[in-house]
This record gives C-alpha cells, sequence and structure tokens, in this order.
DNA sequence: AATTTCACG
DNA sequence: ACGTACGTGAAATTA
C-alpha cells in the first residue's frame, strides 16, 4: 500500500493547489488593524506595555503584577501557563485576559497563514505545493509540511476567509471535497462488534445523540444539546484512550464526575471495554498493536513500572490501530481512485488529503462523472460490516466546497 | 535548540 | 502525590 501511494502523492504535490492571493492581502490589511487596537486595549487594560507574544512576560504581568489568578498554574520549566484553556477560565477576573485571548487569534492568523501563504505560491506554476510525509507519524497517518496544508484553519469565522483563499485552477474548474463521516467511530463499532453502536450506523442515527441516550437513559428525542455534547466528548475520549482527568478536562467538571460518566458508558457499552482492554492486553503479549492492514505500532513502555510512562503506551495502545486503520483505509482509497482518474483519462487531480478528507480540483464537466467515482473508491477501500459514508461537496473554494 | 502556544483531523 | 486525553507542523520567544 505505501509503495504505489508513493506516485499518488507525488502527484499531487506536484500539481499543487491555487490559493487567491487578493483575498489575502486585503484580509491581512484588516487583521493588522485589529491587532493594533486590540494591542492598545491590552496595554490600557494591564496599565503598562509589554510583548503580549512572549508568554513569559504575559506570565508575568498578569501573575505577579495584576494578581489575577493567587493559584497560577506553572510550565514545568517554572513559568507562568498561559495556554488558551488557563486564560479562557479567567476570562471574568480581568478585562486584559479576554483581549489577550483576542489578540493571539488575530496575530497567530495573520503570521502563520494570512502572510505566509501567500509567499508560498511557487512562481513557475502559481500555485501552492507541500510535501507529504509518509514515515512521520506514528500511527500510518500522513504528514504535511512546507507548507502544512492539513491544518488550515476552519473553525472560526476569521479562520474561514483562510479557507476561502484556496480556489478551483481557473473557471472552468471547481474543488470537491469528499469526507469520511466519523470513520474512526465507525472503526471501533467494526473492530468491537459493538450491536447498540453497530445499530446506529445502520440506521443512520446520528452516534453522539446515540451515545448520549444510552449514557443517560433517556429516549432519542429526549437528548439534550447538552447531553449530547457531553456524550461526543466521551466518544473522542474513546478514539484516544479515556481517562477520567482527561474528560475533567474537556468537559471543565470535577473529575469524580468525569469518572460516573465513564462507569456509565462502559456499563451501556461493555463490548467497547473489552475491546479495549484487549487491545491493552495484546500490546504486553506482543509489544506492539496493529492496524486492519498489519501496520504496527511498538509500545515498548507497555510494560513500565511507572503509570504515567504506562498510561500513555496504554493509549497509544487503544488509538494507534483506530487512528491507524482510518489512515489505512483512505491511503487504498487513495491509490484507487487515482488509478480510475488515469485509466478515464480525466482531467480532474486529486490535489490535497487532509486525514479523513480528500479534496480535487474538477473539470466541471466532469463533475458528475467524478462524484461517484470517489464515493464508489472511498466506501469500498476495506471491505466493513459497519457501513462507510461519504459527504462530497462542490464549490469554487475550499470552504464551499465542504 | 528548546519552549510555549495554537492551527487542523 | 504523581500527572495524563490521540496524531501532527509552524511561529515567536527564550535560553
Amino acid at each position: 500500500m505505501e509503495m504505489p501511494l508513493i506516485p499518488v502523492l507525488a502527484g499531487m504535490e506536484t500539481e499543487g493547489v491555487a490559493l487567491d492571493p487578493n483575498a489575502l492581502v486585503e484580509f491581512s490589511a484588516q487583521l493588522e488593524k485589529e491587532i493594533t487596537v486590540v494591542e492598545a486595549a491590552v496595554y490600557e487594560a494591564a496599565g503598562m506595555k509589554f510583548n503580549i507574544s512572549s508568554p513569559k512576560q504575559l506570565g508575568e504581568v498578569f501573575f505577579d503584577i495584576l494578581k489575577i489568578d493567587p493559584k497560577a498554574k506553572k510550565t514545568k520549566t517554572g513559568q507562568y501557563a498561559t495556554g488558551e484553556d488557563i486564560l479562557s477560565k479567567l476570562a471574568d477576573k480581568h478585562p486584559a485576559v479576554q483581549m489577550v485571548l483576542e489578540y493571539r487569534g488575530l496575530v497567530k492568523l495573520k503570521n502563520t497563514y494570512v502572510d505566509t501563504l501567500p509567499s508560498m505560491i511557487k512562481p513557475r506554476t502559481g500555485r501552492i505545493h507541500t510535501s507529504y510525509q509518509q514515515a512521520v507519524a506514528a500511527t500510518g497517518r500522513l504528514s504535511s509540511n512546507n507548507p502544512n496544508l492539513q491544518n488550515i484553519p476552519i473553525r472560526t469565522e476569521r479562520g474561514k476567509e483562510v479557507r476561502k483563499a484556496f480556489v478551483a485552477r481557473n473557471a472552468n474548474y471547481i474543488l470537491v471535497s469528499a469526507d469520511y463521516s466519523q470513520i474512526e467511530l465507525r472503526i471501533i463499532a467494526e473492530f468491537s462488534k459493538d450491536e447498540s453502536m453497530l445499530n446506529a450506523f445502520r440506521h443512520g442515527i446520528d452516534i453522539h445523540t446515540s451515545t448520549a441516550s444510552k449514557v443517560y437513559n433517556v429516549p432519542l428525542d429526549q437528548v439534550t444539546s447538552e447531553m449530547r455534547r457531553n456524550a461526543k466528548m466521551v466518544n473522542f475520549g474513546i478514539i484516544y484512550g479515556i481517562s477520567a482527568f482527561g474528560l475533567s478536562q474537556r468537559l471543565n467538571i470535577p473529575r469524580k464526575e468525569a469518572a460516573t460518566i465513564i462507569e456509565n458508558y462502559f456499563r451501556e457499552f461493555p463490548t467497547i471495554k473489552s475491546y479495549m482492554d484487549g487491545s491493552i492486553e495484546s500490546a504486553r503479549k506482543n509489544g506492539y498493536v496493529e492496524t486492519i492492514l498489519g501496520r504496527k505500532r511498538y509500545l515498548r513502555d507497555i510494560n513500565s513500572a511507572n503509570a504515567v510512562v504506562r498510561g500513555f503506551a496504554e493509549r497509544n495502545a487503544i488509538n494507534a490501530p483506530i487512528q491507524g486503520s482510518a489512515a489505512d483505509m483512505i491511503k487504498v482509497a487513495m491509490i484507487n481512485i487515482h488509478q480510475t482518474l488515469v485509466d478515464l483519462n480525466l482531467k480532474s487531480k486529486m490535489i490535497l488529503q487532509v486525514h479523513d478528507e480528500l479534496v480535487f480540483d474538477v473539470a466541471i464537466e466532469e463533475l458528475e462523472i467524478i462524484k461517484p467515482i470517489i464515493r464508489e473508491k472511498m466506501v469500498n477501500a476495506i471491505q466493513m460490516k459497519v457501513p462507510i459514508e461519504v459527504e462530497i461537496g462542490a464549490g469554487k473554494n475550499w470552504l464551499e466546497a465542504h
């Protein structure tokens, strides 16, 4: 699988993706103005000037001078921790806190994406060419660098502006995005053979709502948005190798409550529990875990006497077969799609991969031919009992295609 | 070169 | 008491 993937990735790298630089030049100027305003507001609120981008200076201003939090947490090097998770909980303690979060968001977007991406357009092609690494991620995922096109913003309104700048090659083309739906949870359902999870997928029931219905013991139509939100976090936790501490951090609740939620979960999904225990047991016995196509991840710390170190290995034992099997599946799909595009002599090209998503630069007259091909190859990449679903969209830019 | 933070799945 | 959700890459600051 990895060897035939090489020419496919090479083709994607060579092809590149078009960026509309004008959109970003304008956006950059707008961000610059907003940054200037927020910066001045921070200085005013804090009563002094300092480098807001320096975590060290920021921590000293917030916690030594303004004394925003008497129990301020430190990082392992003794500096004050000022990450988003910390500051968002202190937002009501001092007006400068929210302003700093705003400043961070604006500066990140401008420096990492808006000002950088246009400079990476290759003059010879007029396009952006990422590089895909096949032998970096321990789970078998690809990674992307120089530039990384697997972490382009999408979650915030301003972030969406960056996505809009990724466009089709010309007016005769359109971007098509194809996403696996809940692929990692479907793989857990397949591996564990959990009947209620399989059932939810077979009947097209929203998986987080289904989980909430079980854990909170209410009918599907009485699941509240808060119950669903919590269940979603639990489902993510399952994928990552859940811990009461981790869930309590995500949900911002006491560890005891998180532990109760997890207990309820495993009571309703005992086969998931035994599947996860089986992954750890297999790692202990063999020294590795493997994906559906046999990719191994060795876990030398699985029998460590240090509980923290061992805990990492155990969560890796749970996560690696899931994340890695999803990577196997999309890689097979990529090989088969590429081969079909070549066989049918189509002009359209596969240009990006973002873990569970493929993006294509499609000649408009080929749109209706290519969509069922993409879907069929993605759905049938690896035969499974659980239904696999793919969402496909098209638009003049990456945001619209999503 | 290491640390911290934050963008994505 | 310890110290944790999985996988990445990049920018700015600090050492």
